[in-house]
RNA sequence: GCCGCGAUGGUGGAAUCGGUAGACACGAAGGACUUAAAAUCCUUUGGCCAGUGAUGGCUGUGUGGGUUCAAGUCCCACUCGCGGUACCA
């Protein structure tokens, strides 16, 4: 019988569906674990090959699980808010939800063709009013809480209402309007006027992670600054928790490095400068007027020589001279007009003097006050003391405006450039004088603190995230507006479903939903930015756990039996985005008494990007040419072709192994129908006028990695895959490419190995038979499965396969198809190869299904050779290699190596100076 | 600039605790079967040298040093590539 794997991945897809065998149940005695894949956006182009490389991985885990006897919760769902749905509303007038649904459900059809074991019944989409109905409530929450930084957690704001109103006799003074601003400074779901990201392509604002170098992550359009009115949510207020909580997860060093440069803390002092009006005769008011700067260089206030402003800094209106100010105001006009983008890319120093003196509190002396736009407003306290000696931003800005540079170290050189790091003896610095920079700095904050200029602090660079966005195709607010102030709706009056509309553009500058009918709460507005893409990822890994439950985003009962996702698999693009929200959002739950865990993902693997590889036919354009003629890749640098030819991407389905199929070029697309060649052996067309393309002749094709996108034709659908190999090759082949984590480029090169892997495999359940197994057969199976247990335990699924080919390689050639190894295999292989591994399962004679098998043991017994191989070494260099009894003790071998005839030969009557002996492993002799 | 990761045959990669580098697969070359092709199977395949031959010798994991009886693996310095991040004081 034939490998008939169409047939055989068909039949049991329809049975596995059929019988519920994936499905999981929140009730019962086995321990559980919880294995989840970052879900996807479901976009219109479907999946390609790259994007299943962690499902698979998830997927022989969630198996191997099972078989090992967990109740594994393995399920999948999509992140179907987002921007290119509404893009293509916008350019369409095709409801977003039309779109997002069938792409959803090619998805699903793709997925299953690949054979995962994924519980569909517990699917989720983050567009389905069931499913936002919980986002919406969390948002309420965050709302309805404030962070309290004694307890260090979230709490009722209720409670903070109490306590003013019993404590506090201003607040009953206050208007309504009043009291909700005052609250609004401590919500962690927050209303406020702040700088933000906005791209006007996009017509929205967007979080610090969708920007990347001043352009937007999706469409890659500019971004520039505004101050505007939004939403955030007070992230920040968790970085201390967030950094802290890296050390107790399962992560990989880098992804926890990543988010910790994330949070960014550091440590510092705020210090107080006051200010000083340029000779002016002070007045008591200014006397008065101090500025607060942060700085982690404490050690250097003796070598401050001026201070520099953010523009947006409250400050710079205030010490501003008269005299200075159409100056300082034409700086500020330019720095507000300029895109976020152009400020990354012009470097150069640019800043204005205010007019305005600080005095230096340590030397008393006085310093100018500068503006510039190095300084960020969102950071510190947006001023700062500026060192030019060792800080080589200030260093860049002395240079420009002449200003004195003092160096703190004995022995930097700062002639040329700045002495950034923190070591070496300080000197000009009074009483720091000759102290290690280290003690310099320990020092110094004491002497702050003891005097009163200022105080110890830590700083992070996490920000809070923006959480409005000015588009149709999110979650709305559960936020109506009431003299201006946003009020939130009532519990039961969830899920706020999106209205329909029209038209998917923003008018007149409004966001879209501005365009809805009716959009009000109790005739008052409803709120009309939506929520961006985060918010619906942020707790989808709780829903799944009870996905069905309307009372609740999880039941307490469901949370405490799956508690936590224990393996994540997804890629490294979301470190600083979802891997951050989610473990705020999380945190967040956690400290209303929602979950019990305050880490959502204990262990976390990234996989690779699996890149394109494209594929290139080399058009000559020398002298004479037609603009038809294609030179085969090997002879693109002789002298006659080199620097003539021009490469052309082509598609890599029509290409293979670099070979490219000439008659399927001809007909991919019109303007290559009357193509002409030079094939490899130099000869073309025209010496061969009467036969075509005779078949010996190939024109081969360059190649190059680049990412997989339409635009190089060098996307690989999976379905195609799977058409012509299997389910169970793709899923091999993708494991067999290299170790998960690393980026490698798509190759189907090499897939036609591991289909005749599983061809061989098939074939040898053609003779089965009942005997007994040897014992030689026996140990194969159970190498097998110590090799294949320590890979999937060890995430080096790549090295599985080879394991897998050598046993069924030793079988083929011992003629073996001895039933009782054979159906051992097939519970190895169940979570790589499922299909194949079913199929075997029953034609050894069983009914159940193989995910109700038992994971194998090995038995190591069988793996003991009763002798060891020991290669001799002389000096490092191996002579010969001796048979010994297993059992001889480190002693017995040195003596029996000693004792030899060819060692005595080696030594030719020396003595050895030392011989080293490695149990099981190796002997080496110095002499 | 800073942080992280990586570099092994023609190619993808293996070597899991410092112990015979190149497993396994692709590709290539040769062969068997076949009218032919496909499919399948067998042999060879890091480089150099010697030998009719089995085989033997040398060399070899980006570069240069070091530690060690022994280094792809550990240490120091560097080169290149990839990813992230950035006027974060």
């Amino acid at each position: 019988m034939e490998y008939n794997f169409q047939e055989i991945e068909k039949k049991w897809q329809a049975a596995w569906d059929k019988d519920g065998v994936y499905k999981v149940s929140n009730k019962s005695d086995k321990k559980p674990y919880y294995v989840l894949d970052m879900f996807p956006y479901p976009s219109g182009a479907g999946l390609h090959v790259g994007h299943p490389l962690g499902y698979i991985a998830s997927d022989i885990y969630s198996r191997y699980k099972r078989l090992q006897g967990f109740n594994v919760l393995h399920p999948m769902g999509f992140d179907s808010y987002g921007l290119p749905a509404e893009q293509y509303a916008i350019q369409t007038g095709q409801h977003p939800e039309v779109t997002t649904n069938k792409n959803i459900a090619r998805y699903i059809d793709q997925l299953k063709k690949i054979g995962f074991c994924y519980d569909w019944d517990r699917q989720v989409k983050t567009c389905d009013p069931s499913y936002y109905k919980w986002t919406q409530w969390a948002f309420l929450k965050m709302f309805n809480s404030y962070y309290d930084t004694t307890l260090q957690k979230a709490q009722p704001i209720a409670k903070l209402v109490a306590e003013w109103e019993a404590n506090d006799p201003t607040w009953k003074t206050l208007s309504e309007k009043e009291q909700q601003q005052r609250l609004m400074n401590y919500r962690i779901a927050y209303l406020s006027d702040t700088k933000v990201n906005w791209c006007p392509e996009l017509g929205t604002v967007l979080a610090n992670d969708e920007v990347s170098e001043g352009l937007s992550v999706r469409g890659g359009y500019p971004v520039e600054q505004r101050v505007m009115r939004q939403w955030s949510l007070r992230v920040s207020a968790y970085a201390e928790r967030l950094l802290n909580g890296l050390d107790k997860l399962d992560w990989t060093e880098s992804l926890k490095e990543t988010q910790r440069n994330w949070i960014g803390r550091s440590e510092g002092a705020e210090m107080v400068f006051k200010v000083q009006r340029d000779k002016v005769p002070s007045t008591k008011e200014n006397d008065e007027l101090s500025m607060t700067i942060f700085t982690t260089r404490a050690d250097t206030v003796f070598g401050v020589t001026f201070m520099v402003l953010a523009p947006e800094s409250e400050y710079v209106s205030r010490v501003v001279t008269d005299e200075h100010r159409a100056e300082v105001e034409a700086y500020l006009d330019r720095c507000k007009n300029r895109t976020e983008r152009e400020r990354i890319a012009d470097r150069r120093v640019t800043g204005v003097f205010t007019g305005a003196y600080a005095i230096n509190p340590l030397t008393q002396g006085e310093i100018p006050i500068y503006i510039s736009d190095y300084v960020l407003a969102g950071y510190g306290t947006g001023a700062i003391m500026a060192v030019p000696a060792h800080d080589s931003r200030d260093y860049a800005f002395a240079k420009h405006f002449n200003l004195p540079i003092i160096p703190l170290i004995e022995g930097a050189d700062v002639s040329e450039e700045s002495f950034d790091a923190k070591e070496g003896k300080m000197m000009n610095s009074g009483f720091l004088n000759g102290l290690e920079v280290k003690d310099a700095i320990r020092t110094m904050k004491e002497h702050i603190t003891n005097t009163g200029i200022g105080h110890v602090t830590v700083n992070y660079r996490l920000r809070d995230a923006i959480f409005s966005r000015q588009r149709y195709w999110g979650e709305p607010f559960p936020i109506y507006y009431k003299d201006d102030m946003p009020y939130a709706l009532p519990e039961e009056a969830l899920p706020l479903e999106l209205p329909e509309i029209k038209e998917f553009k923003g008018v007149n500058g409004q966001p879209p939903l501005a365009n809805a009918k009716d959009w009000t709460y109790n005739g008052y507005p409803l709120e009309l930015c939506t929520m961006p893409g985060f918010a619906g990822s942020s707790a989808y890994y709780l829903r799944y756990m009870d996905n069905h439950n309307d009372e609740a985003l999880v039941s307490k009962e469901a949370n405490e039996y799956w508690r936590q996702v224990n393996l994540y698999i997804g890629g490294t693009e979301h470190a600083t985005g979802h891997l951050i929200y989610s473990r705020f959002w999380n945190k967040f739950l956690y400290d209303l008494g929602y979950v019990c865990e305050d880490e959502p993902f204990k262990k976390l693997i990234n996989q690779g990007m699996i890149q394109g590889r494209s594929n290139f036919v080399y058009r000559y354009i020398g002298e004479g040419a037609k603009g038809n003629l294609y030179i085969s890749y090997n002879l693109i640098d002789n002298p006659e072709y080199k620097d003539k030819v021009q490469p052309i991407h082509v598609d890599v389905n029509i290409v293979k192994n670099d070979i490219l199929d000439i008659k399927a070029f001809r007909n991919w697309m019109p303007e290559y129908k009357n193509a002409e060649f030079v094939y490899s052996d130099g000869t073309t067309d025209e010496d061969n006028p009467y036969l075509g393309t005779p078949a010996e002749k190939q024109y081969i094709c360059g190649w190059a990695i680049e990412k997989m996108s339409k635009s190089m034709f060098n996307v690989v659908n999976p379905d195609d895959v799977v058409a012509q190999y299997g389910a169970d090759t793709l899923r091999l082949y993708e494991m067999f490419l290299g170790p998960l984590e690393m980026s490698k480029p798509w190759d189907t090169n090499g897939i036609d190995g591991v289909h005749r892997f599983l061809k061989r495999l098939w074939n040898l359940y053609e003779n089965i038979t009942d005997d007994e197994p040897t014992r030689d057969e026996l140990k194969t199976l159970h190498t097998l499965i110590k090799k294949i247990t320590w890979d999937i335990e060890n995430f080096s699924f790549n090295t599985s396969i080879p394991a897998y080919m050598i046993a069924v390689n030793e079988l083929t050639a011992a003629k073996c198809s001895k039933r009782a190894v054979l159906e051992v295999i097939s519970v190895l292989l169940a979570p790589f190869a499922p299909h194949i591994a079913e199929e075997t399962w029953h034609r050894c004679g069983h009914d159940t299904t193989v995910c109700d098998a038992e994971w194998p043991k090995c038995d190591e017994s069988l793996l003991v050779e009763s002798t060891v191989n020991y290669p001799v070494q002389f000096n490092g260099k191996v002579k010969f290699t001796l048979s010994l009894d297993k059992s001889l003790s480190k002693e017995d071998v040195e003596k029996a190596v000693l004792a030899d005839e060819q060692t005595q030969k080696q030594l030719a009557g020396n003595a050895p100076k030392r011989v080293i002996v490695v149990p099981g492993k190796i002997v080496n002799i110095v002499i």
